[in-house]
DNA sequence: CATTTTAATTGACATTTGTCAATTAAATCA
DNA sequence: TGATTTAATTGACAAATGTCAATTAAAATG
């Protein structure tokens, strides 16, 4: 545990937006203004906070790291403070699907909390990354104490089943095509919210989020670039004619 | 309220199993015992499952009927008594992808309950059903005051999730082989449990669980006949080397 | 039972998509 | 900077899958 406090402290030197008081802490993730996800926290009382929070750990991930893997136990749920990082399911034959991209203040848990403890996906920082490992236990024991925070934890599960859904319709009942403006789309609105993105991502990472291989990706972007829908340069995507793109998602 | 319960009275009278009495009719969805998914209400108090229970209808629908329809108002949950019925996701261009089959004793909502309290897929009757229809603001005021029952949702919820993941893993990185297999296999674990298996799903039915066409499910079902893994009959399907199978699901 | 409708099957073919290999561009490292 | 590794791109080709049309089998109907 000292060791974990230490850890803590020597990350947030370097981030002025987490110092280490108490309160401090506790906001760091949890706090209800501009948070995604975290709005769930809010809801919590101080000393539920507190048990939720005590023995929280905040670590720091390069990008590329993996910050936990499919198979393992589930053991903590993770807060990401800021950075992106991307949940993978690690298929057989090394064939990897990305499932969603997560932004800051969002939490995540890899998947079977409560039915079974293992993780069901991989989760990887794509940027640097700052985040908390909270202890399911601690979690758990919240559930049974408070009923509204168990029900925000439904929505948020029941959420998140209803997007996968749609990544599931999308990837099994359209072409290529369909699936490429799918991802551009979700990348503009979901992800970036900014136009043209920049991105992080390598060309093999989108073919993963649209369920092909990164030549297949790599061509059907290109006749969207040749059709004047999009525009490419060095490390950023710039979406031209949303209304088309829109249109060909539709299609499929 | 008098027409339901002469809808329930009517409805009861060819089922033994389910008497006219107070305790009868809770019984009828929620007993826990032989129940699937029902034990989610086996830890509520009787004064609890009365809360519940008190305004239910009890429906019977025929072999194909829609029981509940995607995109309408999620108004209700439902308890399946007896009987199968498809989980469809309705795609554009009327392309299906059937999610799961549900068998007696389960229950469901048709996505997202909570979130946006609209129903995100269609569940139809595949044989005659039994089922009765529960207010969801019933069910919601009950999450507030039971936090078991809100986490045992919650793990139902979960466990949804993880099943509808291993659907879309499925789907998206296996060849039709592959996708066959799993659909095999999936019927005869755990829908019919029983192996040569009767089965009232159609060819199309079949090829919409395996996100293909029927012509494409058709050939690779025959090429498994021809290979000695399966014998098809009139209307029933024989595994004859499930290792096999299990194999080719397994290679994709 | 004959008729009509629906489901299952088959074949030929076109399209979509993946695979493999080669090449170029970019990024990293010593 | 030059050398080396990694990522992106392209082309040729093969494999997987869907589409369409025709046929047969089965089920429903009067």
């Amino acid at each position: 545990m000292y060791q974990i406090l230490l850890l803590f402290m020597s990350e947030s030197q370097d981030n002025p937006n987490c110092g280490n008081c108490l309160e401090c802490r506790y906001d760091c993730c949890f706090s209800n203004r501009n948070c995604g996800d975290s709005h769930i926290f809010g809801i919590l009382t101080p000393d539920e906070l507190h048990s939720l929070m005590d023995n929280k750990r905040q670590i720091h991930f390069r990008s590329g790291e993996t910050i936990m893997k499919q198979n393992t136990p589930l053991t903590h749920l993770v807060c990401i403070k800021n950075g992106l990082a991307k949940v993978v399911s690690e298929g057989p034959k090394g064939k990897n699907l990305i499932l969603q991209i997560i932004k800051s203040n969002s939490i995540f848990t890899g998947g079977g909390a409560i039915v079974d403890d293992f993780r069901h996906f991989t989760v990887a920082a794509i940027t640097d990354i700052d985040c908390c490992f909270i202890d399911t236990s601690r979690l758990y024991n919240l559930l049974t104490k408070n009923s509204t925070f168990s029900i925000e934890l439904l929505k948020h599960s029941n959420d998140q089943h209803m997007k996968m859904l749609g990544t599931l319709i999308n990837l099994t009942n359209k072409y290529m095509p369909g699936r490429v403006a799918d991802t551009l789309l979700y990348l503009k609105n979901s992800v970036f919210e900014t136009n043209p993105y920049n991105f992080v991502l390598s060309k093999q990472e989108l073919a993963d989020m649209s369920g092909m291989t990164k030549e297949s990706f790599i061509r059907s972007l290109k006749e969207f670039e040749d059709s004047g829908l999009i525009r490419q340069t060095r490390n950023a995507i710039e979406i031209l004619k949303e209304n088309e793109l829109i249109e060909i998602s539709r299609n499929g």
